[in-house]
DNA sequence: AATCGGCGCAACCGCTATTCT
DNA sequence: AAGAATAGCGGTTGCGCCGAT
């Protein structure tokens, strides 16, 4: 069996902090310290949840946090750990001492976000806006891009994925579709720029559920995954073979090849097609290979943080 | 003076990982 | 080991403030 409730959720008070509320919780902390939020409510007469008394005491409460307004610095240190780490707000507040990851969210949604785009920078990529007018035709809100399709007139096409998506497999699709559509026969290379976040495999029962509701998007769903900022530099090999499961490029005749989409881990092996190709001790048996780590699919002394 | 809309912030919600019984 | 709750995180929402009309 497992604990018992928190507190009783039908007794507890929702909505703004009252000043009595904050001196009692405050009270109670100095007193009693941080932690045990499951009976701290009621040791200290509050009727709130321990998850509200939480939140309250550490995004507005706790002595250390420094109140004001951001500095440029503070700016600055955001976008840079912004562009490393993306939306770890946690992460980013662990290294702005007295900001709360909640302040630094909020501050950056409304605005670093802004001040990016009048810089003309994405903020979701820290990468230049409208280089190039074929990427402005696949995503026409570039607050909302999925993905940013570059198509030059040389035989290169660089594809960057700029945002988090609901779905990989979605992703994919539309990059191989774009790519279709833009090559229209023509012997074209593509470059793949992964500045990404990855998700792991998703969830069905997520995708369901965000596709019957009208609102968002957002998704937590696929946001709690881990992120990892990559890139894969394959510069240096022939970009016009798929990749081998040793991590190596091989020739297509040679047999063991998987498809980009199996390589991310997107598929399994039995839902793809090129599942056929692919030696049955490395795959089947154990599901998704997320990123090719079992497989070696992706050659990961290749992949950096960015 | 009243109303409207945009903005900022605090709080809530939903999720995953961890902890506890 | 299993199941239930907590802790913590990121996304979203709701409300109050403020300036424009």
């Amino acid at each position: 069996m497992g604990r018992s409730p928190c507190c009783e959720k039908a007794h507890t008070n929702k909505g703004a902090w009252t000043k009595e509320e904050d001196d009692r919780l405050i009270g109670y902390i100095r007193a009693h310290g941080e932690g045990c939020w499951r009976s701290l409510p009621k040791a200290a007469g509050l009727l709130r949840c321990g998850k509200s008394c939480r939140l309250r005491w550490i995004n507005y409460l706790r002595p250390d946090l420094k109140r004001g307004n951001f500095t440029e610095d503070e700016d600055e240190l955001i976008i840079k750990l912004h562009s490393l780490l993306g939306n770890k707000w946690s992460l980013i507040a662990g290294r702005l001492s007295g900001r709360t990851d909640n302040e630094i969210k909020n501050y950056w949604n409304t605005n670093i976000r802004r001040k990016l785009l009048n810089r003309g920078i994405d903020p979701a990529t820290h990468q230049p806006m409208n280089q190039n007018p074929s990427a402005t035709n696949n995503n026409n809100d570039n607050n909302n891009s999925v993905l940013d399709v570059a198509v030059t007139t040389t035989t290169t096409t660089t594809i960057s994925f700029s945002k988090a998506t609901p779905t990989i497999h979605y992703l994919v699709k539309e990059v191989e579709d774009e790519a279709k559509h833009n090559i229209d026969g023509e012997n074209i290379i593509l470059d793949l720029n992964l500045e990404l976040r990855i998700s792991p495999p998703h969830h069905h029962h997520h995708q369901n559920k965000s596709s019957s509701s009208s609102s968002s998007s957002s998704s937590s769903s696929s946001s709690s995954y881990m992120q990892p900022i990559v890139q894969y530099h394959n510069h240096h090999h022939d970009q016009h073979q798929p990749l081998k499961t040793d991590g190596r490029r091989s020739s297509v005749a040679s047999g063991t090849t998987i498809c980009f989409t199996c390589s991310l881990g997107v598929e399994t092996n039995k839902q793809c097609s090129c599942a056929s190709s692919l030696n049955d001790t490395n795959s089947s048996s154990t599901g998704y290979d997320f990123l090719g780590l079992k497989t070696g699919a992706l050659d990961y002394r290749s992949l950096e943080m960015k």
